[in-house]
DNA sequence: ATTCAAATGATCCGGTTAGTACATTTCACT
DNA sequence: AGTGAAATGTACTAACCGGATCATTTGAAT
């Protein structure tokens, strides 16, 4: 049982196989959309064969499923590193939006696997039930520190969690959706490092602005 | 010369068959993508034949192409008829907003190629300068409310029109961009038109928060 | 050392699809 | 009514690509 990396001969190693083509999989899917990607592409990039995504995978759909499944996974599995229990709730949701904003940034190929899913509709992704429950979760994580703002009196009454979700959910993600357009058409001065900090703190200012108890006007 | 509608033995109509081949190009690309769109598909659906496509657009990306320009122009030309001129300052972005967020929910297949476009890297948008022209007026009339709201002392100063073209963008593009996972995970409830409502309406005061001066605390 | 299922290699195939070749018709202008 | 270019119809093809077939090797248990 040697390592994965070396292979003289050949050795069976079912499982690296496996994560070899689901790794190669996802950076394709994500690059050239589902009817884009050739299975012999995805074949020649591994360090198997295209007879082994068939025995694994059964069809090129099932390998973009599982690929999806795969790209969600690796993301998730970021974000719950992130501790917030321990934060005021204003600091806490503050850290989520600014960690959700950068943690999109450096996930790109997901962000991709998820435009593409939606131009299909979401038929694959609605087949899976591993992905429903990890981004359940994630919101349960948001409704937490709701509570906990309304019951220190900082948050304002009736917010609703996934509405929230969905707003911050919609700068971080279009941050990285529609860079190709958005600079092709404005110049990609404002995807440059400092640019995207001030766009972060503007946006973790908004989502507060969304959640506080109103006292402004004019 | 009789109407575009009926055909016996036949007529010779170039534009109109340009037109017809071009409207159906849209649909069909907006719906499979790129890749994913077959030209027969394109051509059954059209009064013509794929002869015509080929006669007309050259190859594919070329009909790609001037189908995404078909695509801004349609939706930038439902902009134009926006007159905010005669409105003060904080109404006329709050229109332009509500506006923005209702237009892209009525031309989902605009979106759709944007979207498209972007997993391409925008390489076919960027060959063309006529969508770049339309996109840098319209941040112009966007600057002309800051403007406005600054001189009249209602906007904070700083603002910049681009950060907030892509602020009020990044709301209204994901809510039709990303509907299909969104509500795959967490149900459709937000998108039905009472919640739309009521998201719009959040994400116009959001959007108001920003240029407004500074004066909230807690 | 045999056995047998799991894992892998090597090669092939049939349908699909972008694009083309060639012929014919329309129509504006003489 | 004739001419020629633009427009359209019909049929074909070459390449590509997902998937299958058949054979071989590995490795764990007997």
């Amino acid at each position: 049982m040697n390592t994965t990396s070396e292979r003289r001969g050949w050795t069976q190693n079912p499982d690296a196989v496996k994560q070899d083509i689901l790794a190669v999989a996802v950076s394709e899917f994500a690059s050239n959309g589902l009817s884009g990607t050739r299975v012999d592409t995805i074949a020649s990039r591994t360090r198997t064969s295209k007879r082994m995504i068939y025995y694994y995978f059964g069809d090129k759909l099932g390998l973009y499923t599982r690929a999806l499944e795969a790209a969600y996974l690796k993301v998730r599995e970021g974000e719950a590193t992130l501790d917030l229990d321990h934060l005021p709730p204003r600091e806490a949701l503050a850290k989520l939006v600014a960690f959700t904003f950068d943690h999109h940034r450096e996930n790109p190929d997901f962000i991709r696997m998820v435009m593409i899913e939606n131009i299909h509709n979401a038929e694959h992704l609605a087949a899976s039930e591993v992905i429903r429950d990890l981004n359940v979760a994630a919101i349960e994580k948001l409704a937490v520190i709701c509570r906990r703002g309304q019951a220190q009196g900082v948050f304002r009454a009736g917010i609703d969690p996934l509405s929230l979700h969905w707003q911050i959910s919609a700068f971080s993600f279009f941050n990285v959706s529609n860079r190709p357009t958005f600079s092709a058409i404005f110049g990609a001065a404002l995807f440059e490092d400092a640019a995207q900090t001030t766009l972060r703190q503007q946006i973790v200012e908004a989502i507060l602005g969304i959640v506080s108890k109103p006292a402004t006007e004019g």
